[in-house]
RNA sequence: GCUGAAGUGGUGGAAUUGGUAGACACGUUGGACUUAAAAUCCAAUGGCCAUUAGGCCGUACGGGUUCAAGUCCCGUCUUCAGUACCA
């Protein structure tokens, strides 16, 4: 019988799937480990071979775990709500919830022909209300709680509630926004609900609030800043604005120090944590107050180097900035509105692509000096940006290189602070070099000393103190859509309520259309049973809302990273209705040890989770702080896209080798109409699109040769290679072995079918060890010398490779072992069974079979991964390269039980040693025991 | 600009961490089998010189350390990825 995978592979997939092979214990004598892919968004398109790359390492690893003896949890899910669903359902009219689905369908059958060992009786959906019933839960916890600096933790409202009635908010330690009123708690207990209401959403974890936003109006939501990729948006690529608009917030910015601080605990690569670290983007410096002439308003500026505050000769805000209508003066106000107005107009994008044109205007008003009570001009000037710091700068012109060119540009005095600098050029940013003059009481300091005085300094006046910022802006919640979770939120008198937990999940309202409405609503706008019943607690018709006990309910639905901010927990316990998670389960299994996914997330998923974590951590629902132990980032699988050449304006064809001696145009074909060599199957390309009907080609030598680009796989490219294909005609363990093969797991890579006869005969050559002719023929003969080496040489090998993510190499090593043996003749159960152990991470269904054939009963999954011993690989003699001054000249047997000065006598008693060194004495003889022997003369 | 990663045959990539560079595989060439093709099997395959034996040069480039460098150190160049008017 020969190698039927086909048959194999169903047995098996169906074998796992009855017995519940993979099904993990939630409470075991065995030590856990948490194995976790980044779960899928079930797209229409379906998994192409680049897709699985990641979930094969980790299903390798999660199998090679439970051989270990750890209890492993390695679970799948669905990231189901999002965008391209509710496109779909605004094209067709069908309800978002049909289409994921199906894709869901379509996703678990391609995902099932791989064969991993998913526990899949764990299975989430973020949309499945069983689950959003949790994310809503844990966004009222976020409502529910204040984030208390003393402590470094959050804690609940009503505790920062007790603090307010009794001692007022003076000595409250909290975030909160910047402009919270100070109250006694006098004044607090005469506030009324509603007052009392609007000063806790300036504490609360998750608020509402009017803030500056990024819109997207192609899209017709907000955008988080993760979700904007140079200026445009991520999904579609459409340009965003700034626009100020009422939105949920996540405070997100509480944690940028624990976010930051916590990455040095965890195993990430160095790339991600940079990431992170620039996206938090801590800077250390001070806060200034400058006073306006002639205003109340002060102007508040974060600077990094308050050292060079007398070199301030004049002052920048961002156009956006909420002092620049009160005091521009009248003679100014023209020229100042047409300079925001212009600015407002453009989009990010236009703004960041010219960088380098300085604009600006002067107000007219003038700050004073702190210090010098200098008038200092104030400008405002798009270079500042509102996002950023407070949105205003102390311009410093000799020791910032845009404030110079601000400076030179307007015509603005450039003072010099800095000893025996020239800066007639260019400004001068070096802080190890800096001694500052001109400066009064700063005179002769290096940057440090002089930042700490002037800090002290500013202190005194009562108009600045140090201060570290962050880049860290808190993340937009709402989005203006359909398919994604509602609020658990309602308004009485305009004031967010939040749903209690009895009465959740909050399901997704009916609407006849996907869209906002006429009057700019989001679609949840269209539902006509879409209000709050606050005595009967559910959702009833809009018509009854009364405002007395029926109230609207909230429209926004929440951004595809809430649900995949927390899955990670639900896994643990997916059934539970009582909770998000029993604490058992939690306790147990703690968080996720290995997490492979793209690196596409890394400020974006990556980070809310691990605010959510800490979040829960805070308030007691976990007992860990990081959501991610380990993490490795899978590189993606790019497609070989082909292309044919047509002779401009005609219908004909030309090889590769012959479109440069016409004016070709390039056009992208099916890449399963190339053989192995770039040729053309031209027969097969008439009948796949019309236009090639009747197209007529120029041959050389009979072939038509296509041109090949790598690039990201893709439909539109008709690159795609899905991997039901490779299954069907190669197999999935082939499949399994040559994604691992293409090379190194984080490295990106094209695919490409040709190399997968490699491995593909690998697996037959594997059968026919096995198997003598027909017959499955393993003997209990005694294993050879050669034959236990080669074994213990893989086991090391392997197992060696699998603790470092190296499973590229391991394919190899399987190939040599088998050519080896198959060499040997080896037949021995002793060899053979654990060889199929070894084998079994990467090619389960073939390892399954041997183990039934072998004997066993019970799936291979859980046998014990076979222990390496030294002794096999020790040689009593071995070939030693002799050099001389470097260079090898002859090999030599020598024995291993020598002594290295026994051997370097042999060595030189040697004949060949004698003529090589022809009489004269060499200076030094080096022995490396078994590997190399290196003479000097 | 900044940060991170990396430069090894025609290609993907190995090299036990300083010890015979190019494992393994693809591709290519030649051969066997076949009427033929496919499949399969065998052999060769870094470059140059040599009939052979063998020799010389080779891990982006230039230096250095060492008996010994793809690996360590200094400098240069290139590529990829992320990020960017961050005060």
């Amino acid at each position: 019988m020969s190698y039927d995978f086909n048959t194999i592979e169903a047995k098996w997939q169906k074998y796992w799937a009855e017995n519940k092979t993979f099904r993990a214990e939630d409470n075991s004598a065995k030590e856990k480990y948490y194995v976790l892919d980044m779960f899928p968004y079930p797209s229409g398109a379906g998994l192409h071979v680049g897709h699985p790359l990641g979930y094969i390492a980790s299903d390798i690893y999660a199998r090679y775990k439970r051989h270990k003896g750890f209890n492993v949890l390695h679970p799948q899910g669905y990231d189901s709500f999002g965008l391209p669903a509710e496109q779909y359902a605004i094209q067709t009219g069908q309800h978002p919830s049909i289409t994921t689905k199906e894709n869901i369908a379509r996703y678990r059958e391609q995902l099932d022909k791989i064969g991993f060992s998913f526990d899949w009786d764990r299975e989430v959906r973020t949309s499945n209300p069983e689950y959003f019933k949790w994310t809503q839960w844990i966004f009222v916890e976020l409502f529910n709680s204040w984030y208390d600096k003393n402590q470094d933790k959050a804690r609940d409202i009503n505790e920062l509630e007790s603090l307010f009635a009794t001692e007022g908010n003076t000595k409250v330690n909290a975030v909160c926004d910047e402009e919270t009123p100070v109250f006694t708690a006098e004044d607090w207990n005469k506030y009324t609900t509603k007052e009392k209401q609007q000063i806790f959403l300036k504490y609360r974890l998750t608020y509402l609030a009017e803030t500056e936003v990024n819109w997207c109006p192609k899209l017709g939501t907000v955008l988080a800043n993760d979700e904007i990729v140079n200026g445009v948006s991520e999904r579609g690529g459409y340009p965003v604005i700034r626009k100020k608009m009422t939105q949920w917030s996540m405070r997100i910015s509480a944690y940028a120090e624990r976010l930051l601080q916590g990455l040095d605990r965890i195993d990430w690569t160095d790339a991600l944590k940079e990431s992170q670290r620039n996206w938090i983007g801590k800077s250390v410096g001070a806060g200034v107050t400058f006073n306006v002439k002639g205003h109340e308003e002060v102007i508040e500026v974060f600077t990094t180097r308050p050292d060079t505050i007398f070199g301030v000769t004049f002052m920048t805000l961002a156009p956006e900035h909420d002092l620049v209508q009160k005091i521009t003066t009248p003679g100014q106000k023209s020229e100042i509105e047409a300079y925001i107005e212009a600015t407002a107009k453009r989009s990010e994008r236009e703004r960041m692509a010219d960088v380098k044109t300085i604009s600006g205007v002067f107000t007219g008003a003038y700050a004073e000096h702190p210090f010098t009570k200098e008038p200092v001009p104030i400008w405002i000037g798009d270079y500042v940006l509102a996002g950023y710091g407070t949105g205003a700068v102390m311009a410093v012109p000799c020791g910032d290189q845009r404030d110079y060119d601000f400076a030179k540009h307007f015509d603005i005095p450039i003072t010099n602070i800095f000893e025996g600098i020239d800066i007639s050029q260019e400004a001068f940013a070096d802080k190890e070099k800096t001694i500052i003059a001109n400066s009064d009481f700063l005179n002769g300091l290096s940057y440090k000393k002089a930042t700490k005085t002037a800090i002290y300094e500013l202190e005194k006046l009562e108009q600045g103190a140090g201060k570290t910022n962050y880049r860290l802006r808190d993340a937009v919640f709402s989005r203006q859509r359909y398919w994604g979770e509602p609020f658990p939120v309602y308004y009485v008198d305009g004031m967010p309520q939040m749903i209690e937990v009895a009465h959740l999940p909050i399901q997704l309202p009916e609407v006849e259309k996907y869209l906002p409405t006429e009057t700019g609503e989001p679609p949840l706008g269209r539902a006509d049973v879409w209000a709050w019943d606050t005595e009967n607690n559910k959702v009833v018709s809009n018509d009854q809302i009364n405002n007395t006990s029926i109230f609207p309910l909230e429209l926004n639905t929440m951004p595809g990273w809430a649900g995949s901010s927390w899955y990670l927990f639900r896994y643990m316990d997916a059934g539970n209705d009582k909770e998000f998670a029993s604490a058992e389960a939690l306790q147990y299994w703690e968080n996720v040890d290995l997490y492979i996914g793209g690196s596409e997330h890394a400020t974006g998923h990556l980070l809310y989770s691990r605010f959510w974590t800490k979040f829960l951590k805070d308030r007691s629902y976990i007992g860990v702080d990081e959501p991610f132990k380990k993490l490795i980032n899978q590189g993606m699988i790019l497609g070989t896209s082909a292309i044919v050449y047509r002779v401009s304006g005609t219908n004909t064809y030309v090889t590769k080798g012959l479109k440069d001696q016409h004016d070709t145009e390039e056009l992208r074909i099916d890449v399963s109409l190339i053989n192995n060599s770039d040729e053309l199957d031209i027969e097969g390309l008439k009948k796949w699109q019309p236009q090639f009907k009747d197209a007529d080609f120029e041959l050389e030598e009979g072939k038509y040769i296509v041109g090949r680009e790598v690039e990201k796989m893709s439909k539109r490219w008709f690159n795609v290679v899905n991997p039901d294909d490779i299954c069907n005609d190669y197999g999935a363990d082939t499949l399994r072995l040559y994604e691992m093969f293409l090379g190194p797991l984080e490295q990106a890579k094209p695919w490409n079918t040709a190399g997968i006869t490699g491995v593909s005969s690998f697996l037959k050559k594997l059968w026919k060890l096995y198997h003598n002719g027909d017959d499955f023929a393993v003997t209990d003969t005694e294993p050879t010398k050669e034959d236990l080496k080669t074994l213990h040489k893989t086991i090391k090998k392997v197992e060696e490779d699998i603790e470092n993510f190296s499973f590229n190499t391991s394919v190899s090593t399987f190939m040599i072992a088998v050519n080896e043996l198959t060499a040997q003749k080896c037949t021995a159960r002793a060899i053979l069974e654990p060889l199929a152990i070894l084998i079994s991470p990467y090619a389960p269904h073939i390892a399954e079979e041997f183990w039934q054939r072998l004997g066993h009963s019970g799936s291979i999954a859980t046998a014990a991964f076979p222990v390496f011993e030294e002794k096999h690989l020790v040689e009593s003699v071995k070939k030693y390269p002799i050099s001389f001054n470097g260079k090898t000249r002859f090999t030599m047997e020598l024995s291993l039980d020598l002594s290295k000065d026994e051997i370097e006598a042999a060595v030189m008693a040697h004949e060949k040693t004698k003529q090589q060194l022809a009489g004269r004495e060499p200076k030094k003889v080096i022995v490396v025991p078994g590997k190399i022997i290196n003479i000097v003369g």
